[in-house]
This record gives C-alpha cells, structure tokens and sequence, in this order.
DNA sequence: CTCTTTCGCTACGAGTCGTAGCGTAACTGT
DNA sequence: ACAGTTACGCTACGACTCGTAGCGAAAGAG
C-alpha cells in the first residue's frame, strides 16, 4: 500500500490502529468544539470530519467525555510552560496569563467544565481527567517552588508531603481562580488583573509557609543543590485507549 | 378600563401559573440530578416526577440549564450564610466549609459546572447564573468586607470602584479554589485545609490592598496586620526572601 | 358570564446513541 | 507464502430524547 508510514512498535499481532486516524479525530474534535461548543457535539459529526467510521471512534474512546478529554489535554501540554523570569512573582504572572489566554479558546472554554461536571459521576472519566490534564500540568507549579526555592523566596521543604500539599494548594488556588474569573464571573483576566492576583498568591503561600512550617528557621535556606529533575515527561501522543 | 399605569397591579389576566407546579417541579428537578446526575436528567423525567405534563416545563422554562440553574440557585441562597466570629480569618472560615458543604451535596456537584459549560456558549443562560446565583452570593464578600473594615482589620474603600473589583477578586479567589478542590482535585476541604486557605486569602487581599491602594494617600489602616510582611513589589524581580 | 391564560394529554418528526454484523485491509510470527 | 489476529469502513437497528403542535378542559380576572 503507498502509506509506509512509521508505526510504533509494539509486541501485539495484528493491524495496529492508525496513528494519522488518531489525530485526526482529536482534530475534528478540537474543530467541532469550537463550531458547535459541547452540548451540540456528536460522535456522528467528529467522525464525518475526521473521515473514519463511528465505529472506530467508539473502539478507542468510551464516549464523548474522554475523547473531549483528550483532545484538550494535547491543549494543555502544547501551549502551558512556565518561563524563567527571576522571581516567583513574575513567573506566577506569566503562568496566569498563559492559563487565561487558553482559557479564552472556544475549544477549552465550553469543554472543561463540561467534562469536569460528568467526571463528578464517572470515577474513571476523573482519574482520565487527571492523569491527562491536572497531573501533567501540576508540574508547571513543582517547577515553580523549585525555583523560587533555589532563589531563597521560599524555604525548602522539610517534610515532602507538607511540600505536596502545598503544591495542591497553590494549583487549586491559581486553577480555580482563573477559571472562575474567565468562565463563571466572565471577566476579562488581563495583566492588571494578574500583577494583582500574583501578589496575592506570592503573599498568602509565605504567609501560610509561616503558619504551617513555623518551627524551621525559613528565611535565606542554606543551599543544597537541589538535584534538577528531569522536567520533560516525553509526550506519548499514541497512547491507544482501550477499544 | 385598563390604565397603563397600573396595568401590573396583579398580572395578566387568565389563569395564573401554579405556585405548587413550579416547587413541585424544582423539588423534583433537585431529586433526578441526585439520582440520575446533570448527563442523564430529562425533561420528561423530571416532568413525571414533578406530576405536570412535559409541555408546562416548556412553558416555563426554555430547556435544562436554565431548569437546573433556578433549582440549584435556591441551594445557594438557604445554605449560604456569613457567620459572624469576629474576625476576617474566621469568617472566611467559615464560609468556605459552608460552601464546601454544598458542594459536597450531589445535587450541586453535578449540576454548577454543567450549566457553567453551557453558558459559555448561551449568553442568556450566563446572565441568568450571574443573577440568580453568583450576584446573590457575593453579599458575602461585600457584607464580610464590611465587618472586617469596621474592625479595622481592612482599611475603608478610598474608591468605590476599587472596592468592588476587590470584592470580585475575593469571590473568585474563594468560590474559585474551593470549586477547585472539591470537584477537579477531588480532596476534602476540612477543617484543616479550611484554616490555611484562609490564613493564605486574609494575607493574599491586605497584600494586594497595600500594592493597590500605594499610589492614593489611602488612609493606612489603623489595625496593623499581625506578621506576614509583604515582600514583593509587583513588578520588580528583586526577591527579598522574608527576614 | 365572558375573556384570557394555563393546564394535562397525545402524538409527531427529527435527531442521537451505542451496538451488531459483515467483508475487507493491514500487520505479525513461523 | 501462509495463517492468525486485529482494525477498518459500512450499513442497519431499537431505544431514547428533544421540542413542538393541537386539542379540550380548568381556573382566575374583569
């Protein structure tokens, strides 16, 4: 056949499922979104756009919800990233306005509350929505307090879990405010608005890191080298759902 | 004779519309969302329950969001209140474990961001979430704003207009990060969770007040905050760590 | 008593869902 | 080359939901 295409290797027999296909349908998806929103979404109509059958998009994804939550995760990985701009302040800035200029696309605004919401009934659409969308992306906020520690704004961690639970925190806390803002209060979140809320994450973090970790002598943390994890997780776009 | 001014003495004439039908429906509406969620409620379900045809639900109500929204907007407004502790820390408190409660409550989980989804692309359904819920409820940051100033815990508003995009601030910080949690994050907000996240708001708004309120002459408030020094300029990377 | 509006009920076309069945295409191991 | 295995496109299907129309009856207003 005139397709040689380069499939990845793997150990099971049998035709492998088409790669091309795959992100094609996540493009229809991604299109369909933004032409008829979430409610007016149907499998029909991606698979149209996509040119394969219904059925095969019924053999990769359980339904409309996760292969929604698929197409915007590649949204995510794509256009979050946490630039290097010398303070803690500046990088949280930046962080909300790259998370505000995202939120701002047709696509994720009308689906991620939609999927969210069907996830608060489906235990597995949730564990989907976070190993393909708040996992991956709380990295941006790891990274974050590790810089901000290497710069002496913040102090290192004495206790790991105190640590995750902290990261938690700071994610809730600039996640659900974007959203709120964006979607619920549909305000515009501009730089004004970013300086503003920056600083009132930069002092409510220290002024919990006070609060939680009093007994450490915080202040200047004497330096360790903080071992630079790896912070590129390869992207793994063939990732096959079950069928 | 039928005086223009006073043509809406009583209402139209004709049959006025059921008082009991529109409780019996909204009872009803609250009992599918808990036993069938936002994705498997309809019309006619929630008609049969309510023992009205199908066609009076259309009658008043345009479909399922704008059902669902007045359904849940009397959840808001009968379990939402600001307890007065006698102090902000406290008062956030304990408005957040309220609001956290509700949305425990399978009724809202499921129901808030399916309808937030679909007024992202239905500018009515928007304006109808915005005054029958949000606008309700941001009494509370705007009543809370005002005991904590009467203790001198937040300086009164040189500008009005200051005050209230502060208080839009308040309400997406915390509508915003407890929404976050409960129902991306899926963790429990308790007590513990509860009282850090307020120590972090109380000190994240006066920050933003002293970096907001720096160019007028505003009259400092009289009650100095208790610790957390505020740190960071908004715009400069100088990072001074706290010491 | 008349006028107006809402009520319950039935019925309908249109659209979507998710699945089954079939023959064909593509790739793997011997 | 061959058999084995899996994915593909296509068609068709029953079940379900949607939102509306039409009808006669009921309930208040003037």
């Amino acid at each position: 056949m005139p397709c040689p295409t380069h499939r990845r290797r793997t150990g099971r027999t049998g035709r492998p499922r088409s790669t091309e296909a795959n992100r094609a349908i996540l493009d229809a998806t991604r299109a369909a979104l933004v032409e008829l929103g979430w409610g007016k979404l149907t499998m029909s109509d991606v698979a149209a756009r996509a040119k394969v059958a219904k059925t095969t998009l019924y053999r990769r994804w359980a339904g409309k919800s996760e292969l929604v939550v698929d197409a915007v995760a590649d949204l995510f990985d794509e256009h979050l990233e946490l630039p290097d701009r010398g303070s803690l302040h500046a990088d949280v800035e930046g962080v909300v306005l790259q998370f505000a200029a995202l939120l701002e696309r047709p696509e994720t605004k009308t689906a991620l509350m939609a999927v969210v919401a069907e996830s608060t009934r489906d235990e597995a659409l949730r564990d989907r929505i976070r190993s393909a969308i708040v996992e991956r992306q709380k990295r941006l906020v790891l990274l974050g307090r590790e810089r901000a520690q290497a710069r002496g704004e913040l102090p290192y961690d004495s206790d790991p879990s105190v640590a995750a639970s902290q990261a938690d925190l700071i994610f809730d806390l600039i996640a659900g405010t974007v959203v709120h803002r964006a979607l619920v209060s549909a305000e515009p979140v501009d730089a004004e608005w970013a300086a503003t809320f920056s600083t009132l994450v930069v002092s409510g973090v220290q002024a919990t890191l006070g609060a939680t970790t009093a007994a450490n002598g915080a202040t200047t943390a004497n330096a360790s080298p903080p071992a630079p994890a790896a912070t590129d997780p390869p992207r793994d776009p063939a990732a096959a759902p079950p069928g």
